[in-house]
RNA sequence: GGGCCGUUAGCUCAGCUGGUUAGAGCGCAUGCUUCACACGCAUGAGGUCACAGGUUCGAGUCCUGUACGGCCCA
């Protein structure tokens, strides 16, 4: 095969990537196929906004959902990683308008049909660039599968899903004081709202008592525009004031009339004035009084946060802020304002137009989350893992409080709800409702229900409306029997309640035969029906100052560029690498071109590999045992094969914990600190030789080949390029499909051949290597390091010198030295360094610093001594020594000697200085 | 107000059920174009593990409290 194109120096990720990325999807690797006798393995992924763009958080998110898949796949399992789109309501709803405003129209002049056309072009022309970016970042979803929330298919699924949950109970329609949005028009779920610390302003105002005209009440408000939508004051009945006012009445100070006083528990007694004014349309408290006392409500505000009729002449059509500045005018010319300081208290947010929400009484579509108690059992009982533990607090802490879902958005981009009312009917009332997912057989009777549903309301049917459910056939079609409950879920602890509590009581819900309200799942029933096993939970990638990356701080790097700059599998090898277990990562970019760095050292070793010789029957592990000559195998040899070892084991550990990081590090050290530092190293001179040459060489493939295999989930291109290029495939098949083992996997293979790895070998050789780093800082710290003609002599009893003498010749090469001779008595007046092999001396022809060298032993001295002292009053402790484990005091004992021994040795250096 | 997380080398982080002289990468210093790799090699400097108590023969690791930083919920 001499006729083999040579790899290149610098490994180019570009033209590697995109061609194995076409191969794969040509071959159909991706596919989701079950097969009878086959594991199953699948992972939905969470749908991005389908006008979204790939961010860092995709990439950190993505790449571990792809590991995920490709270690499975390597396992053997048939793995379907199912991708996806959601269509993002009130985000793409608010684009378009944006974009008609710009042509002077809004939504309404164009009427819902026409807006609808405009909105499905918006999103044709920009959607979708995520998932040809997930293609660049080397995900190996299904597309096959690819579903969008607004599909004809996934649409009906959400539509027959709020049919069933209304035939069973779960969904009411209610006027109810809802989170509303004045930017967006719409309602909101609690979960949409964002409590943020403000700095406001607490005015106190006085009302005059009706009843007695020379007295006044005073009473402490932040929002002085809602004054006009007072219908009464309040105060605690426990106050002492209460007595006088009971039955007496205040005069509204803006759009003067007399209201009632009230006592209400609800009343803070402490806060402000310790009197409430009642405003039962504009916040939630209030309007709870107002119920319990039956009051009237009077609505000052329009939809868009404009101030109303009922707010009067002089403020109707202004903005809430400015009118709540007009009224503390009015109010300090009318002589009602009394004070006013500042005060700092938490406003509710739009999650999406970012500005205040308005308490509003509305009618909307309201659901009682089905199955809690279950959900919560799934997570307690470990039915469902959380990776880390600790989300599942959260998790629970919000299903033991949670409150119905508001689920009607006033928007027009979504799924319409399937309700209609009698043509000219009292909508309220449920006789004049028709629910069904087809509508009524006389439609020109009906008409149906205008709001759409929250985009949550559809995703949380994610993990089977995606498989086809509910329909029987489809759902066989799309194999989800074997691919439902889902194996793994990889998402942001920031929408645990937004989208992972919900899909849990969904799948629950929905996944089974219809069950009763009343009735409770079993253990065995809720297995079968949970959506996913485990939730391995990211953390949030943050700039390198620690900051959320955001457009509007512009800290967010685009991560094709990184690609570009880098290639994927440098960025995917970075992220991971620094994305410790659900913990926030702080994002460098220099933590990527590590990645690529990676990737180029393993191309390089590659090459060499390459060019100390053909490559040789490489298509199976048994292949390259084969070449193996059990009796050739050193220390060296067995070293590294213990490390692959351990190193395949700590693997295997580490996926299993989901601990990402740790995987990166454990083949970080095995490839590059072991292998290329040392091994690769050692067979320079090794391959020079031809009674070793081709168990060394086996022994390389073996190491590399297991490296890419262990790689291969993190970076997919370079490791299956390798693959092919180093001819470990058999006729041309993927790595995809090969598994890496463990280490009794490993051991097994080899004892076939006869080799049982020698335990001793790795002490050996790791004593060894600090021999030469030792000899190595002896020379540089005298600026010797590339004097090759440097003469050296040790001291050290038969049993240490023997194995110096046994790797005599790699030590002159590794350590840069003419001679490295053993002698029977420390010389005088030489540098020296004491070693686990003996004492090494430098032959100097020059004078050395004395002091110096002095210096340095003396320090070294100091450091044993206290060493020594402490290891023998814990040993000479006879609580330490009845308490403690054998192993333990064994191992102190051992250190003792071996410091001591360390100790002698270095003092009898300072000796021979003189 | 309730809860969760973090505080270890200049920086970013490991350190699993408490047990040798606390590790890695980057950065820094010095020396190397040594026939795989300067996206590299070699060597080195650098830490009272936030603070205060406690448990223990033994604490970076467990407990309590404090400070600082961050997140979630009300």
């Amino acid at each position: 095969m001499s006729n083999e194109p040579e790899i290149p120096k610098a490994y180019d990720p570009s033209e590697v990537e995109d061609r194995w990325y076409s191969h794969w999807e040509e071959d159909g690797c991706f596919a989701g196929k079950p097969s009878a006798g086959q594991p199953s393995y699948s992972i939905v992924i969470p749908p991005p906004n389908v006008t979204g763009v790939l961010t860092m958080g995709h990439v950190l998110n993505n790449t571990i959902q792809d590991i995920l898949s490709r270690r499975a796949r390597q396992k053997g399992a048939a793995v379907m990683w199912l991708p996806g789109t959601d269509h993002a309501g009130i985000a793409t709803q608010t684009k378009v308008e944006k974009s008609l405003r710009e042509e002077g129209l809004s939504r309404r002049d164009l009427g819902r049909e026409k807006f609808l056309e405009r909105a499905v072009e918006w999103r044709d022309k920009h959607g979708g660039i995520i998932l040809r970016q997930l293609r660049k970042l080397g995900c190996s979803c299904d597309w096959e599968r690819n579903v969008h929330t607004l599909d004809d298919d996934y649409s009906r699924a959400v539509l027959s899903g709020f049919v069933k949950l209304f035939e069973r109970g779960y969904v009411y329609r209610g006027k109810r004081m809802v989170n509303w949005c004045p930017a967006s028009l719409t309602a909101l779920s609690d979960e949409e709202v964002i409590m943020k610390p403000q700095d406001s302003t607490l005015y106190k105002i006085r009302y005059q008592i009706m009843e007695t005209p020379d007295v006044y009440l005073e009473v402490s408000t932040t929002r002085p525009e809602t004054i006009m939508g007072d219908v009464a004051v309040a105060i605690h009945p426990d106050d002492e004031r209460w007595p006088s006012l009971k039955g007496k009445h205040v005069i509204r100070p803006l759009q003067e009339a007399p209201i009632p006083i009230i006592a209400d528990d609800a009343v803070e007694k402490e806060f402000g004035t310790g009197m409430l004014k009642i405003t039962p349309a504009h916040d939630q408290l209030d309007f709870e009084i107002g119920q319990r006392h039956d009051l009237p409500i009077i609505d000052v505000l329009n939809p868009d946060g404009t101030l109303n009729e009922h707010a009067g002449p002089d403020f109707t059509g202004m903005d809430r802020f400015a009118a709540r500045k007009a009224s503390v005018e009015r109010l300090r010319e009318n002589g009602s304002l009394v004070d006013e300081e500042s005060h700092s208290n938490n406003v509710g947010f739009s999650e999406r137009a970012d500005v205040p929400i308005e308490p509003r009484l509305s009618e909307q579509w309201f659901l009682k989350y089905p199955r809690v108690e279950e959900a919560k059992r799934a997570v307690k009982e470990g039915f469902i893992r959380y990776f880390p533990e600790r989300w599942e607090k959260t998790y629970l802490h919000w299903l033991d409080n949670i409150k119905d879902w508001c689920i009607s958005r006033q928007l027009w981009w979504g799924h319409r709800i399937p309700v209609w009312y009698k043509l000219g009917e009292n909508r309220s009332d449920p006789a004049n409702w028709h629910v069904s997912l087809n509508g009524p057989e006389d439609p020109e009777n009906w008409e149906q229900d205008e709001d759409v549903l929250d985009t949550w309301a559809s995703s949380w049917l994610w993990p089977f409306a995606t498989m086809g459910w509910p329909d029987e056939q489809a759902m066989a079609e799309q194999d989800l029997a074997s691919f439902y409950p889902t194996s793994a879920l990889v998402t942001g602890p920031d929408i645990i309640f937004f989208w992972v509590a919900r899909m849990v009581m969904a799948g629950l819900e929905f996944m089974g035969e219809p069950m009763d309200k009343e009735e409770t799942l079993s253990d065995e029933e809720i297995k079968r029906r949970i959506p996913f096993r485990d939730v391995y939970f990211t953390g949030i990638i943050r700039d390198s100052r620690g900051r959320k990356m955001s457009k509007s701080l512009g800290n967010s790097p685009d991560p094709l560029d990184l690609i570009a700059k880098f290639g994927a599998d440098g960025l995917r090898h970075g992220i991971m690498s620094i994305a410790p277990k659900g913990q926030d990562i702080r994002f460098s970019e220099e933590s990527i071109e590590q990645g690529r760095n990676f990737c180029n050292k393993l191309w390089n070793v590659s090459r060499f590999r390459r060019m100390s010789g053909e490559a040789r029957e490489n298509s199976s592990l048994e292949a390259i045992l084969d070449r193996l000559e059990p009796d050739k195998l050193d220390a060296e040899d067995h070293a590294i094969l213990a490390r692959l070892s351990e190193t395949l084991d700590q693997i295997e550990r580490d996926h299993r914990a989901y601990e990402f990081n740790a995987v990166l590090h454990g083949i970080y050290r095995f490839f590059w600190h072991d292998f290329c530092d040392w091994y690769v190293e050692v067979s320079k001179a090794k391959i020079r030789k031809d009674s070793v040459r081709e168990t060394c060489l086996a022994v390389q493939d073996l190491c590399l080949r297991q490296t890419l295999l262990l790689l291969h989930p993190a970076t997919p291109f370079i490791t299956e390029e390798l693959w092919q290029r180093l001819r470990y495939s058999k006729e041309g098949s993927s790595i995809q499909y090969v598994d890496p083992g463990d280490g009794a996997k490993l051991r097994q293979a080899l004892s076939k051949k006869g080799i049982a790895i020698d335990q001793e070998a790795e002490a050996e050789i790791g004593a060894l290597r600090e021999v030469v780093t030792a000899l190595r800082a002896l020379k540089a710290e005298r600026g010797l390091a590339t004097n090759r003609e440097v003469a050296l002599h040790y001291l050290a009893d038969d049993e240490k010198s023997e194995t110096l003498q046994r790797h005599m010749e790699k030590l002159l090469l590794f350590v840069g030295a003419a001679s490295f001779e053993r002698i029977a008595q420390a010389p005088s007046g030489q540098p020296s360094v004491v070693t686990p092999l003996g004492t090494a001396f430098l032959d100097l022809a020059s004078g050395i610093d004395l002091d110096a060298e002095r210096a340095r032993l003396d320090k070294e001295i100091a450091n044993l001594e206290k060493v020594v002292a402490s290891t023998e009053a814990r040993l000479s402790n006879e609580k330490f020594t009845s308490k403690a484990p054998p192993e333990v005091i064994e191992g102190a004992r051992r250190q003792l000697t071996e410091t001591q021994t360390k100790l002698t040795e270095n003092q009898a250096a300072l000796q021979a200085l003189g």
